[in-house]
DNA sequence: AAAAGGTATTATGAATTCAAAATTCTCACA
DNA sequence: TGTGAGAATTTTGAATTCATAATACCTTTT
């Protein structure tokens, strides 16, 4: 592990702990040793303990007063509540989208559409992903909101850690793309309302969040995380 | 200005900096000289730079690599998008709120929502408003969403500092009472698309948006601030 | 008088130091 | 062997110090 490059120094920090969380290099529950991460990254307490508040307010470490950091702890109801709130953002980026999108940015979206089909017809499960994941991060570009677009990536950010079997049944799979379809749709007459509709109730999330329960240690208790 | 509390330093400093730009006695764009805070507050840099960093990512503050911090100057842009999030936000939380609303809390939300109209009814305008919040704040909290609620105060403080005239016509008013007529119907019969399609389009949202168009300098230009 | 260049001052970024709280360890005693 | 009081150690919270970048000031030159 290479030492910090001085610029920003707690900025640095804070991307490489958001890092160290993502990876499972460091494991919710466990106490983070200011010193252990000090001498990792080759830096004073000072950095650390900044980047430490940073991820504190956004919500992926917390701080018990006179007894240091760890690494937030999800719970099955945490991972819900924020798919949750990624649904109703990504409904208003639709909503937002149809009104800013140029028609350029629509034709290249019904591409990657089309690509996406292929893939699922060919039923390659991770390309498939790839693209699924490419148009709805374009639509969110589309509405040209950036604090909106903050927001989805720090939420995005806190349940990226948890790893899930994806159990993509053909009928689940189906009626995402058919999702898909209507998305497009209503994306190519700028229907707004409907694109939004369509995004807060797009199973993607939903689905997500279903195969959690065979992956969770107990209601309302921590989840397991991925170990890397 | 009375000095502050030694228990947790940073918090207490960050919550009276949120105050200060919220009462606007800091001034956005003006630069916040570190040197002043401390001397304000009885503190030495430490803990006032690990606020800072904590304000600058709740958006409110931007810091400027090694020429310190000023507070974040709001456009109408910013202030448009902020808005449509909390629209969004909101019309999770009516979703939220009809699966998990007690029915007492529903009861109780009906009282308040009696006592907002005979507020219109007497054309009161402060109370009305007062009970109008009170009435939104607990679909918030019935949502039982956390992150939700977290984020949702989030985005409230970043425009509370923009002070606006509520042209509140007539037509207008008479239009916002008859969405909480609505939405107190759809809350009775836990209809929670209603309830978030309403709230969603709510227009008191919109309006105080419109409103701003007075206030504002210029289109993609700092917005005028309360001097208090 | 205005502009340019260079020095002095100030402010910021980060490391270090100091104080206080929490944890661990030791050892007496049941 | 187990338990608990108290000392020693470690860890955190905050102030201070040091280094460097930015700013202000002052001189010099045209």
């Amino acid at each position: 592990m290479s030492k910090i490059q001085h610029r920003n120094l707690y900025r640095e920090v804070a991307d490489r702990i958001r890092d160290l969380i993502e990876h499972g290099d460091l494991l919710p529950g466990e106490r983070i040793s200011e010193k252990h991460l000090c001498e990792t990254f080759g830096v004073s307490r000072t950095p650390l303990r900044e980047a430490l508040k940073v991820l504190s307010s956004e919500g992926l470490v917390e701080l018990l007063p006179n007894r240091g950091a760890r690494v937030v702890q999800l719970t099955l109801k945490m991972v819900k509540d924020t798919y949750d709130l990624m649904g109703a953002l990504e409904g208003l980026s639709g909503e937002l989208a149809c009104q800013e999108i140029s028609d350029a940015e629509i034709e290249r979206i019904c591409e990657l559409h089309e690509q996406m089909l292929s893939h699922y017809h060919k039923r390659e499960l991770t390309p498939y992903f790839e693209v699924n994941k490419q148009i709805h991060e374009r639509i969110l570009m589309a509405s040209k909101n950036e604090i909106l677009q903050e927001m989805y990536s720090n939420l995005s950010q806190r349940v990226k850690r948890v790893r899930y079997s994806k159990k993509m049944t053909d009928s689940f799979w189906r009626q995402a793309v058919e999702d898909h379809e209507n998305m497009v749709a209503a994306l190519k007459k700028r229907d707004g309302k409907l694109l939004g509709q369509i995004l807060r109730d797009h199973l993607c999330n939903k689905l997500e969040v279903a195969s959690l329960s065979g992956v969770i240690e107990d209601e309302g208790k921590p989840m397991r995380m991925a170990s890397s």
